[in-house]
Formats: structure tokens, sequence, C-alpha cells
DNA sequence: AGGTGACATGTAAGAGCAGACATGTCAATC
DNA sequence: GATTGACATGTCTGCTCTTACATGTCACCT
């Protein structure tokens, strides 16, 4: 369902696009938030269009199609983000790590711990790269609006930074142990 | 994969256990890192007897299997800890709505962010009234020795608490334009 | 003319997962 | 003695997602 959501959204920010330039889209923009590929992509949009909510604008040489959304596109959007509670599964890797390193021995948890901090600070690194990429090619002086995916990008760079510290505090506390 | 990790962690740390119990275990730890309904654990289980991570230690009434933890089994987690990179994933119902609410108007937008605050307020407190259960129960002065889960546990209340500030911050920034 | 690599669109097999279905035991209540 | 509800173990269907496979075009180089 999700990814359906995901794919709405970006025709929705930014126009009509084929299958090609979803996938592209997706990884420069939804990657940090919500991942597919574009063996997931063009299975998903036949079937959006089976549902009306996609249309085909075009098809151009060698079956390149061009999607737009639909008013009905539109209103399952709508309706998804003002009605979907966010209960989502929280799947995490890391947190599982997090939860089992008490069962290994002191040296160990802290090789563990120290692989997600330079996880965490990898990741940093690359957010801010984004937001600064970002705030480069945008307009000069702040127009109030809210831009599409900033949000997200603050919340994405607020959760690492937030991991970051907890994996400092939590290195500390182990070495702290004789 | 993770959900063999995490089983195995739950019979190293709490002792052999059936399967009903796991599920039950599940719910009360790691269900705030990993989910995974019994449907999913009975035949995980029987996969992994079948792979010999863990044996049936005893059968008792009406097909109830008791499974310990195997020197594979411990060796298989312990290697997952320190040679997997947490690189999983990272698919969040909340994150996506985030990325996708300036979409919408200002009014419908305030209130999908309303509504993601709220759900972090639960969030935490269930998380801070587990962590204080827990404290009750354990040892009265610290013993050095950090406590199974209590890493993840400490990891997911901050992560909720910077949701939550998130939130706060967004809703601000959106009340501010006119 | 032939080769190479980026572009572009798909299919297929298999793991992971959620929700519903099915079955049977046991203890306590009516 | 019959019913109810908590305990307990499983299967099945259908969806999602990942990985790998398969195919064909186009532009550029040699």
């Amino acid at each position: 369902m999700s990814l359906r959501i995901a794919l709405l959204g970006l025709l929705q920010a930014y126009g009509s696009a084929s299958g090609y330039d979803l996938a592209k889209r997706f990884e420069r923009s939804v990657a940090h938030v919500w991942q597919a590929g574009h063996s997931q992509i063009y299975p998903e949009l036949a079937k959006m269009a089976a549902d009306a909510l996609v249309t085909v604008e075009a098809e151009g040489v060698r079956g390149r199609k061009t999607y737009s959304i639909t008013p009905e596109g539109h209103a399952e959007l709508r309706a998804w983000l003002l009605g979907h509670d966010p209960t989502g599964p929280a799947r995490s890797e890391m947190a599982l790590q997090a939860f089992l390193v008490p069962l290994l021995g002191r040296e160990e948890a802290l090789v563990v711990l120290r692989r997600m901090r330079e996880h965490g600070e990898r990741k940093l690194a690359e957010l801010e790269a984004l937001r600064a990429a970002k705030h480069a090619s945008s307009v000069p002086t702040g127009t109030g609006r809210v831009r599409f995916g900033d949000l997200a990008l603050d919340l994405g760079i607020r959760q690492t930074r937030t991991a970051l510290e907890w994996a400092d505090d939590a290195i500390a506390e182990i070495e702290r142990q004789t």
C-alpha cells in the first residue's frame, strides 16, 4: 500500500514520469524513508493504472509509458495522509542489535556499538550534504512555504543524531565498567 | 533472518521455552524493535530445529515442545551481531507521511502532524512505563552490568522523544505561516 | 561493422509477513 | 453434564519485497 502512496506523491509533487524516472526520483528523494527497486515499481504502476489512480499519458518509443496522476489518485493520496494512522511496523535491525548486544562480552559489545556509531556518522554526513544541496538550489530568501521532503529530511537528521548520541552514551557506559 | 536472531536472543537470555512462551516474550520485550506473530514463530522454530540452531529439549502433553539453543545457535547469534552491518531497510510509515505532508494544505497538514504528535506521546508514555516497571523489579543499587534490553529501550525512548520534538517544531513552523 | 556501456522495461522465484482459519486441551462456572 | 474462556499449536492464503534473470535500444568508440 505504502509504495502506491509514495509513487502517487512523487507524481503529484514533480509531475508526470515514466517508471524509470520514478525509480530515479525514488532513490534521490524518498529513499531515506522508503525503498523500492524498479522490479517493484513497474508492476505496481500497472496495477495502479488498472485501478485508475494513474493513467498512461503518452507512449513513447520502445514501450516507454509516461504516467500521470488522476483525480482518483489524488483523492487516494489525500485520504491516506489524513486517515491512515502510522502504526506501521517498527522494524529496525539496528534497534534489534541494540537489544541483543548485552548478550556479548564487554569487548565484543564495544565493537558492535562502535560500528553503529560509525554507521550513524556516515549517514548523518550524507543527509546533511543532501540538505545543503537542497538549500543551495532553493529560493534565496525564505518564502514561508515548507518544501516537499524538507520535513522528512529534518526528521531523518534528528533521528540519526539521536542514534549517534545514544551510541556514544552506551559506549561510555560500557567502558566505565571495569 | 532477523526473526531467527531475535528468537535465538530470547532463548539465550531467558532460557528454554516453547513456541507459545517465545511469542509472549516477544510481545513483552522485543516488540518495540521487531514484531512477529505466532504464525511466523512456529514455522521458524521448526526450520531452526532442522538447521540445528535449536533442539527440542522436551515434548510435553499435546505437542508442546520446549526448545533450547544449541552451541551452533549461539555461534550464529554471535556471528550476526559481530558481522552484520545494520544497513537494514529504513521503512517508516511515519517518515513517509512526513515526506508527503507538504502536499496538503495548511490546515490538513496540521491535522496530520498533530496526530503524529499524539501518537508519539502515547508511545513515549508506554516506553517510560515499561522502563519504570523494569527498574522497580531490578537490583536496588547499580551493579554496573547493563541488562538485556535496556539499551534498546533507552534508544527507543530517545528516538520517540526526538520525533515528538520534531513534530512540535514542524507544527510551529507551519502555524507561523499566515 | 562490431563492441561497450548507459538507458529502459520488464518477468520469475523465493523469502518474509499479516490475518484468518482450524483444532484441541484444560479449568472453572452454570 | 454442558458451556465458556484462556491456553496452545499449528496451517493457509495472499500480499510485499528482494534478487536474479532476460531483453532490447541507443550513442559512442574503434
